[in-house]
DNA sequence: ACTTGCATGTAAGTCGTTACATGATTGT
DNA sequence: ACAATCATGTAACGACTTACATGCAAGT
């Protein structure tokens, strides 16, 4: 959250739009969790509200200010921690020993399915992005996505193929 | 742990150690939510505790019933969730316009150590488990997390050179 | 009239970790 | 003697989601 404020002030339905349009493959979030973790970076003293009416709205629209900017600093300049896989197609594979062996095939031929859903959606993604957002880091992340969820289909693929 | 039980009756600490010896990259449990987790399977009528003395030392092993064994395959056959990648790095690497140039290229090339390291990692893990498992697809998961890191890693690489 | 999108928030619950707590056995 | 490993568990906490709750504005 720090970080999109980094881009100038927002409320948190903005932070959530921009989450959808940029970082959602990665990281997202849901309403219940922004609105409070926003009032708890007030309480901290990261951020400062400014309470607005727009057209017949009200906006809840928030800065970042020094102390936010040296956390998000702090934060940024930390190695980043290497994650785990946590796809749930590979812990069922793990068990696939335990499954009918005619049903392996159809559920990862299913599954690719939705992996090259995801491709398209995230080019697709890109091209719109690309109208708004110059920022090459923001493009960068999404190919990553496009090049990651190409690799899991490919890997998913050979694998179908090897279960016949 | 359904899965694992499968597989055969088995402690808590077993469980724990067979984790760390085969899917430790994509999925693995504490302590402290393996116990509670086996009490709350034993409330379902999913697994049954068979108490005993071996070597001086009590082991509550448990075994997968029949409803144990249903849940489980029925688990088995949904199709799985495109998960998302969440990976931190990715995330620092969106928010690369607010953070100092030349300190960019020495967090990737830090981060790429890691990766290296676990594909290292997992290669002997490999080596370690063909020795004692012949079940092909515990082996392949492995393989993933192999293929997956060093593209990760190429990915990384490639990105760090554009940085210069 | 109705639906979608804008906009904010709370409450309950899930999932999982870390820290704490205990104690025996095995290897050096 | 001491450290590592085996072995089980609880308590506190953190992160996050889903469901609930409200209400206005804009488009069809």
């Amino acid at each position: 959250m720090l970080g999109f404020l980094m881009d100038g002030p927002k409320t948190g339905y903005e932070i959530k739009k921009h989450m959808e349009h940029s970082t959602d493959f990665f990281y997202n979030t849901s309403p219940g969790s922004i609105y409070p973790a926003f009032q708890k970076l007030e309480k901290e003293g990261m951020v400062v509200m400014d309470q607005s009416v727009e057209g017949g709205r009200l906006k809840n629209r928030y800065s970042i200010t020094p102390i936010g900017k040296k956390a998000f600093n702090k934060w940024m300049g930390k190695k980043p921690a290497l994650s785990k896989i946590r796809d749930e197609a590979l812990l069922k594979i793990f068990f696939y020993s335990h499954f009918d062996r005619e049903k392996r095939r159809d559920q990862m031929d299913k599954y690719r399915v939705d992996i090259l859903g995801r491709v398209a959606e995230l080019k697709e993604l890109k091209k719109q992005l690309k109208k708004v957002e110059n920022n090459p880091f923001k493009l960068k992340t999404l190919d990553f996505g496009i090049e990651y969820y190409s690799f899991l289909n490919e890997w998913i693929g050979r694998f179908a193929e090897n279960l016949k």
